[in-house]
DNA sequence: GTCTATATCCCGATAGAC
DNA sequence: GTCTATCGGGATATAGAC
């Protein structure tokens, strides 16, 4: 994935993508909290002066990071959507691959999420997440004719995806990966049971 | 609620105490990545060395803000829970109030939520909130005889609030109060949604 | 027992040389 | 495009004043 010159150094090599691979690999270890830019600059053999050259301070390659968040995340949502053929498993497929994506690419995910990055100052960040627009399409096709109650159960499915992720990370399920197929299969059902019950979502407050 | 001796100084005051209120007005402000031992010492008139008689180090005094945290959690579920009469009416309550608090105690809640705090290390953090078990009791009511569908649901629902909780201090319901009462609404309808659905919640993954 | 004074180390960021 | 040099600030540990 990275280029690394002879010698471990990266005299005119591709810094900028070499840094934002060390930064995943420093926030695997330490977290988000834990990431400096001295640290990915000592494992790229480089001064801590350097990346300032590719990046104006700290969150702006932390914002890189959270691009390539949503790429990736994307990918992994079509990758697991493919082979569900009705509208309805086609949602639960999605929101099974949002909580699978918060473990597997964790440093991804809170980057993305936890690590306070300034989204007016990011636009690239602010953007939904792209398979929310795929999740939309097929949405539609559960709410006939009625896409107000189409973008109330997006929402919901949304959040619903995102809280039993959050918590799964959190550690509210558990460790390892027996966690990960309990918070997972939590969220398929919990799809369902928004689905079941979608008549309720676009009502005003009873 | 702080206690400043005269000359705004700590000399045998209760700085363990003004160090948490302090904390928690240095991460409105700045935010959790934002918050130091230093600047909280600055603001309390003492030195930046003054905080470790009490904390061990920084993590230590985020975990007695999150501490606190749970306490006016459940303060506040129980305040707006109390008018509701219906087990579904309570429900709706309590995940609404759970929306309005990470709103209203943004640093409270990114504390105990975004901090990076290692909960094996300060287990009164990992205790579920308190008022989950006041969660578990109401939805008894609704899910008559049947324990497991009762956890399921009230898993299903803490995700689900909290999922909304998250998206809404992420910007994705816009800014300001109009946002609140988005994600607050949004929230509470999805929680009726589970109820309605709630039939599946309990399955084995079809 | 509480806080000050002090010293070391690491990180973020900038300026100018090569 | 990267390095050297450098500055300010924060984390942390220790010794000592009250």
């Amino acid at each position: 994935m990275s280029a690394v010159g002879k010698g471990g150094r990266y005299h005119h090599g591709d810094l900028r993508s070499a840094l934002v691979d060390a930064a995943i690999a420093v926030i695997a270890e330490r977290g988000v909290h834990g990431f400096s830019m001295a640290e990915a600059s000592r494992r790229l053999g480089v001064t801590s002066a350097a990346p300032y050259r590719h990046f104006a301070d700290r969150d702006e390659l932390l914002a890189a990071v959270g691009a390539r968040a949503l790429q990736i995340f994307a990918a992994m949502v079509v990758a697991e959507t493919g082979s569900a053929q009705d509208p309805e498993q086609r949602i639960v497929a999605m929101v099974r691959a949002y909580v699978r994506f918060a473990a597997q690419e964790r440093p991804l995910f809170d980057t993305r999420f936890s690590a306070g990055l300034d989204k007016s100052r990011y636009p690239e960040l602010t953007r939904a997440w792209a398979s929310v627009d795929e999740l939309l399409t097929v949405v539609d096709e559960i709410c006939d004719r009625d896409p107000e109650s189409a973008k109330a159960l997006a929402d919901a499915l949304e959040a619903t995806a995102h809280g039993h992720a959050a918590l799964l990370l959190d550690g509210e399920y558990g460790e390892g990966t027996d966690a990960v197929a309990t918070a997972t299969d939590k969220a398929a059902n919990a799809a369902r049971a928004l689905i079941a019950g979608r008549a309720v979502l676009a009502q005003p407050q009873p």
